[in-house]
DNA sequence: TCGCGAGATTACGCCAGCCTTACAGCGGAA
DNA sequence: TTCCGCTGTAAGGCTGGCGTAATCTCGCGA
């Protein structure tokens, strides 16, 4: 995990920097507003550690400018002013939190940390084939990011397919999936909901296709269309 | 948004209550440890405020079953106990925030709005789709920048589902928005809220399709129309 | 080339879940 | 006081998803 510290008193940022390090942190640490534009236009990191006392600047300009261009990269504002108003002040510019010098280290690494620990960081708990996305949080499928409808039986289809996705998953398997252990199934139901899925998918325009390797089961894949 | 606050001294409830509504929030008020874990199993809240110095229990002990299961509403601590290692414990447990009394309610509804500010929904204190934009701040629907009359409910139902715009939103999701624990719902009335917010919605010249899944939910979406 | 069988496609009836409408109670405004 | 809009309830109608089954298609081996 990398930080960015912005922070003009060299020795406060020496400081924070060991601090960081001890608790498992990497920094990066710069002194002026200037330079921190540059590193966050150019560089993500897991979070800020921003003072507002800059010498050459405004470090809330800063923050407005982050949240203006949507970087949802957690802000942890640091600053000698105290009043309740420049709080608020920070606070509606976006920050995250909010310390006041002095303070201690320990509270600042605590703070830190229920900022990282933040859900929408954590990516990673979606699924991608070509334009076809699949949300496993809230099993919810989009294709070029419009969100889909779809029933839930086709639901569940897909997201055995999505999360088994370069290995073929068999007929039986989609079975257990959609009907757990009800399943008395005396008909050809998966073959119809695989069916119905297709329709869906090539319908809304997904880029993806799914194969089906008989005798064995089916794969999901992304299209690939022969040039004409 | 529908609120949670867990505290036992009635004067304070009454103060926050009042305050968090001028800010738009509505509440439930509890104030002891027992209820506040019932409500927390049943219902589901944009953010709890909860005070430590519950009579019945460790107010702390609420928050780390919350974060045992996984549950990421936000939670924004509340106490008296103002040392070091008070506010460090309470932030490990999985607070978002700490908030030392006494406090400036100015100050809380910053740092909770700080913590309600979460993926996707930036700064930006509106949201879009297609013509139809939600002002969060004074909770304000437009379609084509044309300000909507709408009731309180139909409202509320909105504001939900824009606010989660891209995922489904459950039956049970939308009766806690409204209703919270006052809510001894008898009837079908969040379908008819629903009913209710697409007729105006559709009178009104909103390019937006509130969709159904059944046996899940609801999904709010830019409205297409199928190509001839 | 033919025949077989796995899988694809289509059609259909059922029914839980949802939609729609109507209505009565309530509370604020005039 | 009356009026009127919002609210929650209830009843009944409707429909889209479901599972089944009949039929069609096509890959593959003989």
């Amino acid at each position: 995990m990398r930080l960015l510290v912005v922070e003009d008193n060299a020795l406060l940022s020496q400081l924070l920097a060991k601090g960081l390090a001890t608790a498992g942190y990497e920094t990066d640490l710069l002194a002026t507003a200037a330079e921190a534009r540059a590193a966050l236009m150019t560089t993500s990191y897991a979070a800020v550690i921003l003072d507002l006392g800059l010498p050459d600047g405004d470090g809330l300009s800063i923050l407005r400018e982050l949240r203006h261009r949507k970087d949802p990269t957690p802000v942890l504002v640091l600053t000698a002013r105290g009043g309740l108003q420049d709080r608020v002040n920070g606070l509606r510019s976006g920050a995250d939190d909010y310390l006041v010098k002095p303070f201690a280290l320990e509270e600042l690494v605590a703070r830190l940390e229920a900022q990282l620990r933040r859900p929408g960081q954590q990516l990673g708990s979606s699924l991608h084939i070509a334009n076809l996305e699949f949300d496993l949080r809230n099993r919810q499928a989009s294709i070029d990011d419009q969100p889909q409808v779809l029933s839930s039986r086709e639901t569940a289809v897909l997201e055995l397919l999505m999360r088994s996705k370069g290995r073929v998953v068999s007929k039986k398997q989609v079975e257990d999936h959609i009907f757990g252990l009800s399943g008395d199934v005396a008909s050809n139901a998966v073959e119809v909901y695989v069916h119905r899925l297709r329709k869906q998918l090539s319908d809304k325009g997904a880029k993806v296709r799914i194969h089906t390797i008989r005798g064995v089961g089916y794969l999901i894949a992304e299209e690939k269309r022969d040039p004409v």
